[in-house]
Order: C-alpha cells, then sequence, then structure tokens
RNA sequence: GGUCCCAUAGCUCAGUUGGAUAGAGCACAGGUUUUCUAAACCUGCGGCCCUUGGUUCGAAUCCAAGUGGGACUACCA
C-alpha cells in the first residue's frame, strides 16, 4: 500500500503543474496542527510567487484539484496560507486493517538492511562501582542497539572494560595495605562496591600524604608526583605490565570481584551484551598500529622517544599517542582496539561509541588517526555522545562522594514502586513473586523512561531529593495504560478480528489510527538518529491519546457488536505499539499492575 | 588563551528539513467514578523562546556578535 504522503505528494505535483504551470519536487507537508481540521497541511506560500495568486485562492483551487482528482482526499480547508486536507475514513480504515494484526508494526525485517553495525556501551572502569552517568550510558547504548535492530541492522552490543591502568592498581594497592585481607565474602559487600571502598581510601591517604609534603616545604604539582603512595601505584603498574605474578593474581582477584557485581547491576537494568572486550588484551595491540604509523610517516618520534601526531591542521593539536617510556596511552589502545574489531568483524559496517560528551575532543582525534592510516571505515565510526547526568549542586565526583550509586539507585526505585503498588491496591491475587517482578519491572521503566525521555546530547538533571514520579508523563503511566488495555482485553474474551469495513470512525478513532501509522516513521528517525527520546515521547503521545479514547469511549458495552470489535482490534493494536515502542527503550510492559 | 556544547512556563523537559495562536508533565486552584484499572480524565493559572542585529513572505528553529552556564584543551582514563 502506498503511504499517505507518497499519493498526496503525487497529486499535489500534477496539481501544481496543471493548474500553475509550476514544476517542483518541493513539497513538504506537515501533520496537522490539532487545533485545525485536517490530516496533513501544505504550506502553499512558497507557490504563490510563480502561481500568481494570493495564498486563499490558491488554497482553494489546489484543493478543490485535489478533492476532484484523488479519490483518498475527503475535505479541505484553507487557513491563510495552509490547505488542510482530510483523507478519507476509508483509507485511514484500509490501513488499519493492513496492519492491525501485525505483531511488529512499523519495524523492518530484521537483519534486512544489510548492515552489520558494532554498538558499544557501558565500558566501565574496573576500580569504583556503577553511578548514575553510567547508566545513562548503559540504557542509552542499550536503547540504540533495539532502534537499530528493529531498523532491519544486525547488531553487535558490545562492552570494552577498562580493566587495567593506574586507577586499578590505587584500589590494589589500598587493599593490600589497609584491607586486612577483607573479601565479599566476609564482609558482604558486592565486589565491585569493595574495590570502589578501596579506592576511596587510598585516594585519602593520598591527599593526606600531599598535605604533609606541601606542610613540609613542597609544590602542591611536586607534592603530587612525589607522595610515596602514587610512586608505589606506579610502580605496582610498571609490575604489572612485567607480568609480576603476585601483582597479577591480585588484579585477577579483585576484577573478578567487580565483574561479579557487575554481572549483578547488568542483570538488574535487564541489559546484555554480545561480545565483551578487555583492555588488558588489546592494549599490546596499539603499538603495532603505533609502529605501522611511524613506518607510514603518519606518527613522528619525538626528542625524548615519545610518538606523536601532528593534528594542527585539523585544529587538534599535536597529540602523543605513546609515551617516553613506551608505554601505552588512552588513545593508543582505542586504535588498537578499533582496528581488531573491523579485522574481527570483517563486513562490518559501522562502529558506535556511546561514550559521554566530556570525550568529543578524543573521538575526533581518535578518528581522524585512523584516516590518517588510511582506515577507511574511520569514516563509519560514530561516538555517540550524549549529556552528562547532573545534580543540583553541579556534577558528579566519585572522590568527593557526590555519586548516585547505580545500585541504591535501583534499591531505592524499587522501594518505591512497592510503597506505591501497595498504597493502590489493585493486585490482589499475585504471588509473591509476581510481586517481585512488577515492582522491578515497574521502577526500572520510571528510571529508564526518566533518562531515554530526554535527547541524548543534552545534559540532564537529577535531583536526589525529588524522586522519580511515577505519574505524568513517566513510565509508569504507559506501563498501566498498556496494564489497561489488556484488562479490557481479558475481560472481552472471544471477539472477531476479521476486517472492519462498514463503520463510522469518530474523531478520537481517527487520531488513534494515525498515531499509530506515524509510528513507522518514528522509529526510522529515532534510528538515523540515534535518539531513543524520540521515541519515549511517540509512546507518551499515543497513551495519552489512548487514555482519552478509553476515558470518552465505551468498549464492551458498545451495542453495535462491528464497533465494539473495532474499539477492541484498535485497543489490541494501541496495546502491542506501546508494548513495542517500549521495548524499544529496554522497557517491559505488565498484563496487570 | 584556544576549541566545542548549551540557554523555551516557578521546576523538569518536548518542539523533524524555517510555517498557523510555542506544547507536555510536575507544582498550584478546581472538577470527574452506582459504568471496561482514578498510576486515569477534564478545566484553569502560568512565556521579552537569554540579548541585539541580519537573512526570509515567514525565525524558538538559520547566520553574526554579545551575555550567562558547562565541557575539553595530560606522556590520566
Amino acid at each position: 500500500m502506498n503511504n499517505a504522503q507518497d499519493i498526496l505528494f503525487k497529486s499535489i505535483q500534477q496539481g501544481l503543474s496543471e493548474l500553475y504551470s509550476i514544476s517542483t519536487t518541493n513539497i513538504s507537508f506537515q501533520k496537522t496542527r490539532k487545533e485545525f481540521e485536517g490530516d496533513f497541511t501544505l504550506v502553499t506560500f512558497p507557490y504563490i510567487k510563480d502561481a500568481k495568486k494570493s495564498p486563499e485562492i490558491l488554497g482553494q483551487e489546489l484543493g478543490n484539484y485535489l478533492q476532484q482528482n484523488n479519490a483518498q482526499v475527503k475535505s479541505f480547508n484553507v487557513v491563510k496560507g495552509f490547505l488542510n486536507i482530510s483523507l478519507n475514513d476509508s483509507f485511514w480504515l484500509n490501513y488499519f486493517n493492513a496492519v492491525k494484526n501485525k505483531s511488529n508494526i512499523g519495524y523492518k525485517a530484521p537483519n534486512s538492511s544489510g548492515r552489520k553495525v558494532m554498538v558499544e556501551y557501558s565500558s566501565p572502569n574496573t576500580n569504583k562501582p556503577l553511578h548514575l552517568g553510567h547508566v545513562r550510558n548503559i540504557v542509552l547504548g542499550y536503547s540504540v542497539a533495539q532502534l537499530l535492530a528493529a531498523n532491519g541492522h544486525e547488531v553487535i552490543k558490545t562492552n570494552l572494560v577498562n580493566d587495567r591502568g593506574i586507577h586499578i592498581c590505587k584500589s590494589m594497592l589500598a587493599w593490600q595495605k589497609f584491607g586486612n585481607g577483607e573479601t565479599p565474602q566476609s564482609t558482604g559487600l558486592k565486589g565491585d562496591h569493595l574495590v570502589g571502598k578501596y579506592y576511596v581510601v587510598f585516594d585519602k591517604a593520598y591527599k593526606a600524604e600531599i598535605e604533609t609534603l606541601v606542610k613540609e616545604g613542597k609544590t602542591k604539582e611536586e607534592a603530587e608526583k612525589q607522595a610515596p603512595l602514587i610512586l608505589e601505584a606506579q610502580k605496582m603498574l610498571q609490575q604489572w605490565e612485567a607480568g609480576n605474578p603476585e601483582v597479577v593474581g591480585l588484579w585477577k582477584t579483585m576484577n573478578n570481584w567487580v565483574y561479579d557485581g557487575f554481572a549483578i547491576t547488568y542483570k538488574e537494568l535487564g541489559v546484555d551484551f554480545n561480545k565483551t572486550y578487555y583492555e588488558s588484551d588489546m592494549y599490546l595491540l596499539g603499538k603495532e598500529v603505533v609502529q605501522d604509523g611511524l613506518n607510514k610517516n603518519v606518527f613522528y618520534k619525538k626528542e625524548n622517544g615519545s610518538v606523536a601526531i601532528d593534528l594542527t591542521k585539523e585544529k587538534l593539536d599535536e597529540k602523543i599517542v605513546l609515551r617516553a617510556d613506551g608505554t601505552s596511552v588512552y588513545i593508543t589502545q582505542d586504535l588498537g582496539t578499533a582496528i581488531a574489531r573491523f579485522r574481527e568483524f570483517n563486513s562490518l559496517n559501522q562502529l558506535i561509541y556511546t561514550v559521554g560528551n566530556e570525550q568529543d575532543f578524543h573521538f575526533k582525534v581518535l578518528f581522524s588517526i585512523l584516516e590518517k592510516l588510511g582506515y577507511d571505515w574511520a569514516r563509519e565510526c560514530y561516538h555517540l555522545s550524549y549529556g552528562m547526568v547532573e545534580l543540583p549542586e553541579g556534577k558528579m565526583k566519585s572522590r568527593e562522594g557526590t555519586v548516585v550509586d547505580a545500585d541504591d539507585l535501583l534499591k531505592g526505585m524499587f522501594e518505591t514502586a512497592k510503597a506505591t503498588t501497595e498504597e493502590l491496591g489493585k493486585v490482589e491475587g499475585f504471588t509473591q513473586t509476581e510481586l517481585e517482578n512488577l515492582y522491578h519491572l515497574v521502577s526500572l521503566g520510571a528510571l529508564k523512561y526518566f533518562i531515554l525521555k530526554v535527547d541524548p546530547k543534552k545534559k540532564m538533571l537529577f535531583d536526589p531529593k525529588e524522586s522519580i514520579d511515577f505519574n505524568g508523563h513517566t513510565g509508569p503511566f504507559i506501563q498501566y495504560t498498556h496494564a489497561r488495555i489488556k484488562s479490557v482485553l481479558r475481560k472481552a474474551g472471544e471477539y472477531s478480528t476479521s476486517e472492519i469495513e462498514t463503520i463510522q470512525v469518530n474523531d478520537i478513532e481517527r487520531e488513534l489510527i494515525k498515531s499509530v501509522y506515524d509510528f513507522e516513521a518514528v522509529l526510522e528517525e529515532a534510528g538515523q538518529n540515534y535518539s531513543p527520546a524520540l521515541i519515549a515521547n511517540y509512546v507518551y503521545e499515543l497513551t495519552k491519546l489512548y487514555n482519552r479514547f478509553y476515558h470518552d469511549v465505551t468498549i464492551l458495552k458498545e451495542e453495535n457488536q462491528r464497533l465494539k470489535e473495532f474499539r477492541l482490534q484498535l485497543s489490541k493494536c494501541c496495546a502491542g505499539v506501546i508494548a513495542n515502542g517500549m521495548n524499544l527503550l529496554g522497557i517491559a510492559v505488565p498484563e496487570r499492575m
């Protein structure tokens, strides 16, 4: 079936040509705003000069032409330079009949685009637990992967774990010195929290040392470089690189504690990965790349032995890619990892990095270097740059203890969901397991929706003092609407799902069909823009519309049998789109709540 | 200093390639249930879309300058 826009486009093109001899492909229309009557609106201002007509007359003439020459056009009205066009109900009913029994309205068939895309997200350090900033990353990355899959791409979800480096050594050293052999088992602490605890311990002790040195007359910078603890941590890193068995053993033990902890949080969040990379496996690759770059004269060796690239022409300055002591920096590993990924998945079309916008500069440099090294696919690398999550007092800082811990947050949300549900008391007959599942589902819905409804590119504010809402423009509102629909459908029992042809649809029913119709375009746009927010806001609009329908129109008590069947079918259709839309956000919807 | 990002209702956010009287939610004031789940629905209140100039038939949207906020500018990650 041709879509509405195509049908109108052709007619309007013909009309402009026949009436005014205007030949143009510059015809775009938008959805008619709800305060006016109509489905689509053509702005006629662009044509009045060539047509030598006033906007009102041109609108009238073109409207008449459309009505006479296009069987789908029911009526039109003209307001100043706006031609509002209504399509026949039969058009909308035909559309409805065509899609209503599909399980994935608007989705492209799996892997139908022929594109293979890797989405990297999460990518944590293993020296501390996850916080709200990571949660935004994780929830966003997972949702974008869902969006791309729904747009027909083959998606590989990956995690790049930053499991090596000085920061890990800090936790290790502090544990060694002050840990008294503590383990997750002995303390009952989640592994990542235990390791994070010692990261903080290190920082405190380190700061104390700096203070002492400053009192002894050293400058702050000198003190920071000379404090015994930092020297010891650096030595530990060298030992690690040298393969010292004791250090490597401790490193493995503590990292495994962290992985066990992360696994729990990922499971709580309902996300997964197809492949996990570890920087400890990748960092040596970067050194080969550096050699390759030297051979190609893309890089050059500086006097002190470090290797650099000149990106001043790109306004990116000179960038060091290998330290004078031969150890790799962050970007060295990223170069190696990117190349390894394109080698491993040789038909990879795109690589998406879900990383905060504080690293915009880093990725510009990375992609630029890859291009200079001659990798054409560098242009297919995309930095999905998202805004920071800020608290009312500003940015979260791990060391200052102002972070919102992911596990605490999830737990708090769960308790709120539980309290709210109990207060409303609609869950008679639920088993304990079903209740737990519901609390979990609703709390995650609230949290994920709260994060995903805002444009990823923008920073967002989180106020720990105000709990995330469950009413209004929220995840639970949408989940609730889904449960309501399911409740009606359960009570309806068996009903016909045959084609609907002869009924009279009312305004709100037509609006609902139109809203369902829009989903395909929204999904496409959300995929192109890597923006779950478009889906989130769309689903909200549909849900709000459905609630008005639910309120104003009776379904089960409708006496006209065909009308009742239509309303049931429409309800089921909306529930499906709502569930699929939420699924794209990584949010489940309940049958009852 | 340089580069980049942001600024819309009291608060949190929408506003697709420029289009009609700039929209939601929260908060505040009020109303709706003997009827399919009131986590809902309806009404009201609330705006120099940061400022100034420019482009255009038309600017919250594009351009320039300014103001305010933020990020980056490591041989950290």
